[in-house]
DNA sequence: TACCCGTGGCG
DNA sequence: TCGCCAAGGGT
């Protein structure tokens, strides 16, 4: 049995040399630093939209380096947009630790690299193999569905701690560098989720599910996401937006957005409301419903709040982490 | 363990 | 339109 994971892992070490995707930018001059930083925003995150973020994100931080003197605030504008804003804070949190400890150079082993935050034992192999060519299995969304196909386990789902040990069993010692990116890019452009091209898989001879990948039936009973309603008060004047920093650890922390109603209700009788804008945000597992009351103030004023807020010029709002919906709004006043 | 965290694309 | 999914981790 063995015998057999290695040849399939010998396949898709051959397959990935062919058909993977060499030319994505963190597969290029590669360092330890690149690796982490495109392993943290493809967390639950399509290649297609971390790709222009990430180009970004190294033109401004190249490297361990030049990013161990940035501002939380600064790391988070450079993730405005891309969503689960934790790895940001995440990423923060650990260039300071291996600024402090680790002498400003990424550290080596897996342990020391698991235990800093936000990076998980699928995160960690994932550095392992690829950055320092030692050879640690991963477990993701792509190694999931390829496993489970490989292996077929019917209506019997597999428990994490098989999957985990399948895919250490799969992992090609050899070239783990070629074996990782290649089963996370035959799950991503061959065995799909929907609609997998089994004919021009390189393990469809060993594959128990080959021509007959079962498609889940859509479950068409209506769930009911939670709600969550904010009530926000934007406030702007003719060149700046009133912002305040969102410390509360739930969606959208640490953040730059609107003040709620309680924070501002004595100063908005000397402000002229002129605008209500009802916007439905949808998240994987909630409905956002926000309710944005905009006011225009003929100057910038100061509020009685041991809150963080800042009056924001029009042309500086992109220095700052903000939700892309208040985004959109701002940039349509 | 189940739930939480964002956003965009797709059928 | 809407549910699902995407290089998961933290709690």
């Amino acid at each position: 049995m063995n015998k057999q994971f290695q040849n399939i892992s010998q396949q898709i070490v051959d397959w990935y040399k062919k058909y993977g995707r060499h030319e994505l930018p963190w597969r290029r001059n590669i360092t330890p630093y690149k690796i982490w930083i495109s392993e943290i925003m493809l967390q639950q995150t399509q290649v297609k939209t971390v790709i222009p973020y990430f180009k970004n994100f190294l033109k401004k931080y190249p490297t361990l380096r030049k990013i161990s003197q940035a501002s939380e605030d600064e790391i988070m504008a450079q993730w405005s947009g891309l969503g689960f804003y934790r790895r940001a804070r995440n990423i923060f949190l650990t260039k300071e630790i291996i600024k402090n400890d680790f002498n400003n150079i990424f550290p080596k082993t897996y342990n020391e690299i698991l235990s800093l935050p936000g990076i998980g034992k699928s995160t960690a192999g994932a550095i392992m193999s690829l950055a320092y060519l030692t050879p640690r299995p991963i477990l993701d969304g792509n190694v999931k569905r390829v496993i489970t196909r490989l292996v077929n386990k019917g209506i019997k789902p597999i428990k994490e701690k098989e999957f985990w040990q399948i895919s250490e069993k799969l992992l090609n010692t050899k070239d783990c560098f070629s074996f990782t990116q290649g089963i996370m890019d035959l799950g991503a452009t061959i065995c799909t989720p929907t609609n997998p091209t089994c004919n021009q898989c390189p393990l469809k001879l060993n594959c128990q599910s080959a021509f007959k990948v079962k498609i889940k039936p859509k479950n068409k009973k209506r769930s009911i996401k939670r709600l969550i309603e904010m009530n926000l008060q934007l406030i702007h004047t003719e060149k700046s937006f009133l912002l305040v920093k969102n410390e509360e650890d739930s969606i959208w922390s640490r953040l730059w957005i609107p003040f709620n109603r309680a924070t501002m209700d004595s100063y908005l009788n000397r402000l002229t409301h002129y605008k209500n804008e009802q916007i439905s945000h949808q998240l994987t597992h909630r409905v956002l419903d926000l309710s944005i009351n905009i006011y225009k103030s003929e100057k910038e004023f100061k509020i009685q709040t041991n809150k963080k807020y800042k009056w924001i010029k029009k042309d500086k709002i992109k220095e700052y982490g903000i939700p892309k919906p208040i985004n959109k709004l701002m940039n349509e006043l």
